[in-house]
DNA sequence: AACTATTAATAATT
DNA sequence: TAATTATTAATAGTT
């Protein structure tokens, strides 16, 4: 359609390119537009010139077309989309479920620990009632010393305050490392939509 | 470009919009990627007719085209992807502290009874150190001896279980309830991802 | 960017 | 639908 014909195969020259381009682009355009017109089809058309530079046009919107493809194009039997959605599903059951276990696992250690020492508590107690009443009296006068003898309760204590402690610290930094891992599998989830496989 | 000049709006006669749409179909293609060769541009084109079938053109990924549209089209200010993204994590991150601070309370909860119980404890068996000897005998015997009537220690160790259960229980629901209400929003998200506003 | 010789696209027809 | 063809539209090379 010119002087001469011309082989369909790059231009090599940039400023040729560049000419060549601006004309065939318009044409183009100028087809798409017409096409949605004439026939009443909703068409999209993206363009990116080898320098990066964006074109576009849309009969509608481009995200409603773009939407619409999505939709329609049974990409690979379940969609590449729908992949990542069932992918990102799975990866947050497992994420939570770990960190509740986690958490449940150490609130029955301490709730067994408490059950344990209430239990040990009441004998104590039960053993008190059978001795004369200065023990009574004892116990009054003992509730505000404070023991400094270590004994098998202490060892009792020192366990829940050591494994408390300890969990505390592991609950922290297990919260805070899924809270990052999961922030990127989001983040990964979302910048890859559409992408290829 | 044929026997009359044809005005470009709707044809009304669906046979010959559909002949035209035929010719002009296959025009636009070749055109689109002419375009994408001589001119080493990334060019994606996606038609529907008006009978909703589609065709498409991708001189690369329709995907990958597709993504760099979205990632390059500054849609409003920041890219409705990039603001939905942004929601996300921020109601994950809100999510998850809520949890973890339940989670934590109850732990610090208990522990802190745990700790009352265990100095409690200390407190009676250091009394048992200065009654005589027979009291020993009885913690002795009364290790194997299961309680049955209620005393002051009755209330905290009841408390100390019906605390945990019904923190058993709102724990479990709501790490469901957390689950499904992040894995709604997600596939909210995902879902809209290329709709306009 | 404008011009124009030439090819390409296509509207009407078969 | 597909082929034909008269005509217009697009555009390659030039200015």
């Amino acid at each position: 359609m010119a002087r001469e014909r011309r082989a369909i195969r790059r231009i090599e020259s940039a400023a040729a390119r560049q000419v060549t381009f601006s004309k065939r682009r318009r044409g183009l355009f100028k087809k798409a537009e017409e096409l949605a017109v004439l026939c009443d089809a909703d068409v999209a058309l993206v363009v990116f010139s080898s320098t990066g530079k964006l074109s576009q046009f849309a009969s509608s919107s481009m995200n409603e077309i773009i939407d619409k493809y999505s939709t329609h194009s049974k990409n690979l039997g379940k969609s590449e989309l729908q992949q990542m959605e069932k992918n990102l599903e799975t990866g947050l059951q497992r994420v939570l479920c770990t960190k509740d276990r986690q958490f449940m696992q150490q609130i029955s250690d301490l709730q067994q620990k408490g059950t344990q020492l209430a239990e040990e508590n009441m004998r104590l107690k039960n053993q008190m009632h059978e001795v004369p009443t200065a023990s009574t009296v004892a116990v009054a006068e003992a509730e505000n010393v404070v023991p400094e003898d270590a004994h098998s309760s202490d060892s009792v204590m020192t366990a829940v305050h050591s494994g408390s402690s300890q969990d505390n610290d592991d609950g922290s930094d297990i919260s805070l490392k899924l809270a990052f891992l999961f922030t990127e599998q989001v983040t990964l989830e979302v910048r890859t939509v559409g992408r290829p496989p």
